[in-house]
DNA sequence: GCTTGGCACTCAGGACATTCGAGTGCCAGT
DNA sequence: ACTGGCACTCGAATGTCCTGAGTGCCAAGC
């Protein structure tokens, strides 16, 4: 019993503290919520649980503060996604909905994430790896230049342009197109890549369809495009709280950076549906009091990319959650649709 | 005489203002810098500038700091953009050199500029509107749809998909496309939409032929593409100085309205080599302690879009003008030869 | 007629002391 | 097991004083 009203202590210092923004007391809990103890009793339990390290004080004579861990128990025990009120649901269908393209997907998501959550919001464009080939051209520019453009079933589109060393005569040109989507199309990344390497044997290479060829592979396996994120809602960090220098420097800098951005977010697990990983646990001890909420999305089952949501320590979990979880659906269903 | 020497004061107040960020005084100032007169007739000079406009006290008992009127005072008549090193040239060259293709040009434009002013970095994606159709492709993706593939004198592709309502021989498709690439490669895009438009009577329009020249004439007037920009160095905003609330926060919003962007960065008017923009003089009063440093680049003489560095008032100027110059040229160049 | 040294004046910012109050821990009583 | 009471702590707010950088002005000098 007292187990569970400590608890719902614990529960109050969070809630009150991500409100507030300011450590709170033993007076200042039973009076805003309804917990039918007195304020002694209160603090009885917030001395347990500052002894078991979910609170601690900033200073002696002041109030309570959750720590790391305590933030982690509140995430993980004593909350539950509450679900977004249907007219937000339908501001998101109405706001995706009118995507035109891939492109445009994501800097909604970006743009409608951080609005719902006022906190940073990071959406990663999908990957290439999991998506299917579902098109290729080859287009003579030039005598001699091809351009090569490939389309994935994600939506994505890659052109390059391609050197050849003889012209090529028109017919040659379908030829070599319908052989290129004979093999690739249709067919996962990684084994298109196979399969497009089989078509030219060391031999008898002929040197046009072999340039082709690697450049398709090169495009199909080009890791840049993995690592593009899209950033939104920067201006948030503004209502960081006081300490800049310690706290919004290196998120700033961490923003830029796609690759530590992408960690952050964490690995597209379709496993764990909904990621939250709070202060230190992440793996950059200079963002100890940032939060990231983070979820994988993509068509079907599989998830395809992640996006979500990066805070101070002191958010609003339980909202956070429910937004990235909403928004990652209604993305997958289009994704899905497309 | 005094004229003279009341500008090299001016100038002493800007360099020491910028450098260490604090009102400066008289005395500090004849020593710091080597004008060969005393406190008391520096004194009289800040006086007479100060009752110009070029100057103003924080305080009484403070020393002096220079207005936007001062900086714009300096800026066109106290400094010459100085030429950037060899070794910064060379470094600017090879990072440029290195781009792939057109984003990952203006990505490490971007970079380049922030790193090299440890400012706000933001360059404009070249604009559809003066660059000519290169070739337009037309791929059947199944039965009832096309992707219409667009690529431009600048290296930019656009894709569309269109929904037809017939099925298409494969004659009648190579038919379309030699048809649209006749009349629109090679022409100026306002011209290839007017060319394209007469392609299509009302009377007797073929609808698939209609309803690809209107994907492509919507492709190219497409002016979401006209707004996009890329922004870099947003973690030197950290450096920005005292005023969180009144001067980053406003510039964080802007940072993400591409639209503002643009418009500080202004018209790509050729003529103006560079423009500087000081401060209120800008349009957007929350953007007043704020400076923009841009000019125009783009292959030829023609400018094709603009990229310059934000930051504060306080700024670097003769630094700023001379990199935002630098990069745009070579910019340019590597434009050129694409 | 500039320039300069001198001098009185101003005022932000730091050092220090004081007060105030929210909050705590503990203990004895119910 | 909970509660009321009480002494204690200490950060934040307030007030006062002082210092020093910086100014404006004036009369003297080149």
């Amino acid at each position: 019993m007292q187990e569970e009203r400590r608890l719902a202590v614990l529960r109050a210092i969070v809630e009150d503290y991500v409100a507030t923004e300011e450590p709170v007391g033993s007076k200042a809990l039973v009076e805003r919520h309804g917990l039918g103890v007195s304020p002694a009793t209160v603090r009885n339990d917030m001395a347990a649980l500052e002894d078991e390290g979910y609170i601690t004080q900033p200073h002696t004579s002041a109030g309570r503060v959750p720590t790391d861990k305590g933030y982690r128990l509140f995430v993980d025990r004593l909350t539950t996604v509450k679900p977004m009120s249907t007219a937000e649901k339908r501001a998101i269908a109405t706001i995706l909905d009118g995507a035109v393209d891939l492109d445009d997907v994501v800097n909604r998501s970006v743009r409608l994430l951080s609005q719902l959550t006022r906190q940073v919001a990071v959406v990663q464009y999908p990957t290439l790896s999991r998506s299917t080939v579902r098109h290729v051209e080859v287009i003579a520019l030039a005598p001699y230049r091809l351009l090569v453009v490939l389309i994935l079933s994600t939506g994505r589109v890659e052109q390059r342009l391609v050197e050849i060393a003889e012209e090529l005569a028109e017919d040659d040109l379908a030829d070599l197109r319908s052989l290129v989507n004979r093999t690739a199309v249709g067919e996962v990344i990684a084994e298109a890549v196979t399969a497009l390497r089989a078509l030219v044997p060391a031999e008898d290479a002929d040197p046009t369809t072999a340039a082709v060829v690697e450049t398709l592979v090169d495009a199909m396996s080009d890791h840049r495009s993995d690592e593009r994120v899209a950033v939104g809602g920067a201006a948030n960090l503004a209502r960081y709280g006081d300490n800049f220098d310690s706290a919004v420097r290196p998120l700033l800098e961490a923003l830029e950076e796609h690759v530590i951005l992408l960690k952050l977010l964490g690995e597209a697990h379709s496993g764990e549906p909904l990621t939250v990983r709070i202060g230190h646990e992440g793996p950059y001890q200079s963002l100890s009091s940032t939060s990231v909420v983070a979820t994988g999305y993509g068509p079907g089952d599989e998830a395809f990319a992640r996006l979500g949501i990066v805070g101070p320590t002191r958010m609003d979990y339980p909202g956070s959650m429910a937004a990235v979880r909403a928004v990652a659906r209604y993305v997958s269903r289009i994704l899905d649709e497309a």
